[in-house]
DNA sequence: GGCTATCGGTGATAATATCGCACCGTCGAT
DNA sequence: ATCGACGGTGCGATATTATCACCGATAGCC
């Protein structure tokens, strides 16, 4: 693990729920000492990764990313280009269509188009999608090497969350075996109880 | 300076003109060596921040910029707090406006309003602008402290654009005084020959 | 008012990752 | 068949980073 991945690691310490962050907070989330995150922050807020709040000292995502996010999809417009795909999708069925995206070890819901239902599933733009618990994610799985599939549910017990969520990596695995042969992966409410999806 | 400072000041080399770069082509433009530049393109690949063609072996930006900039606007809607600004500008001027965002050492269109009107200057949505040659770069400059203007503005010789350039860093400094005691900056023909432009 | 805990941040030294070079196999053009 | 440029690897010398103690400032609390 080189001091580059270790200064980016701290990104992902940020999320929906957690947007700013502090020193002290960052060195105990991460495990790193409080000079060493100072130091790769100093690089982050030089960068434009993370921008400082002025009075409360906490750090926050910075506006690079803007700045960077426009620029590929100006070079490489894969939202662009997976729309149609999904809005057809969620047209014909009448439901909520997402295409997941894999970055960085994780899978969230780049494209979404909603279904035109008055009663209709939401899923937020940019929602991080379990491996274990999502059709999407089962389907990932399912589809991706044998190898792959092990190292990215991890070591379990896997998340919870409701009765009907799989938590046994291996019995996740078995389950993506049947879902490879038949091509689609199900998911009955093993995320939100209320929903139930297929993912291809 | 850092080494996270120097793998990321790698992806300053990506532009819209330029969105794939080789290894080699990394080293040769950064100085670096290639085993360190490789070094650092393994980091940021894992990351997600680059991306590299499987078949040419060049690399791109990746995908995780999508994620972080949309948690960014999440957490910090800068963009949609400025849009409205922007657009009562635009409608009560009936000419194409724009906000400039300074990150990281550049200003950019963070935010463009196209004009109404059907012979209409355009701006792309994150075109950078250049401090000594746009009213919006200048402004910025006239109401920065002197030091910073001149840290940002470098040595010189400045990019030229066209015979209204100024490219001597002194003389746009001495313009820029001008702007701080009117309160506003005026562009004309500095940067694109059929636009003045005004910024405050 | 004074005590305490925590905050963001600094500086010095021991430990470690990085730099720079030589080198490898591959590919495409000549 | 040759050449040059490509992406990538392995290694010792060297520069950067980790760790610790410590600083002043702030906030909560009796």
């Amino acid at each position: 693990m080189t001091t580059v991945d270790k200064a980016l690691s701290l990104l992902e310490y940020f999320s929906d729920l957690r947007p700013e962050i502090g020193l002290s907070e960052f060195a105990r989330l991460s495990g790193f000492d409080k000079s060493a995150a100072l130091r790769m922050l100093g690089a982050l807020v030089r960068a434009g990764f993370v921008e400082q709040d002025a009075h409360s000292r906490k750090y926050r995502l910075g506006r690079s990313f803007l700045r960077f996010a426009r620029m590929r999809e100006e070079a490489f417009p894969m939202t662009q280009v997976l729309r149609p795909f999904a809005e057809r999708i969620a047209v014909q069925t009448g439901e909520t269509c997402h295409i997941g995206v894999f970055s960085a070890g994780t899978l969230a819901a780049g494209i979404v188009v909603l279904s035109p239902q008055s009663n209709r599933v939401h899923v937020a733009q940019g929602l991080n999608l379990p491996f274990h618990a999502t059709a999407s994610g089962l389907c990932f799985l399912a589809f991706s090497e044998p190898d792959e599939a092990r190292r990215l549910l991890g070591e379990g017990p896997l998340e919870r969350y409701n009765d009907a969520t799989m938590t046994d990596p291996k019995q996740v695995l078995s389950e993506c075996e049947r879902f490879r042969a038949q091509g689609f992966s199900l998911s009955a409410a093993n995320f939100d109880p209320d929903v139930k999806s297929v993912a291809a």
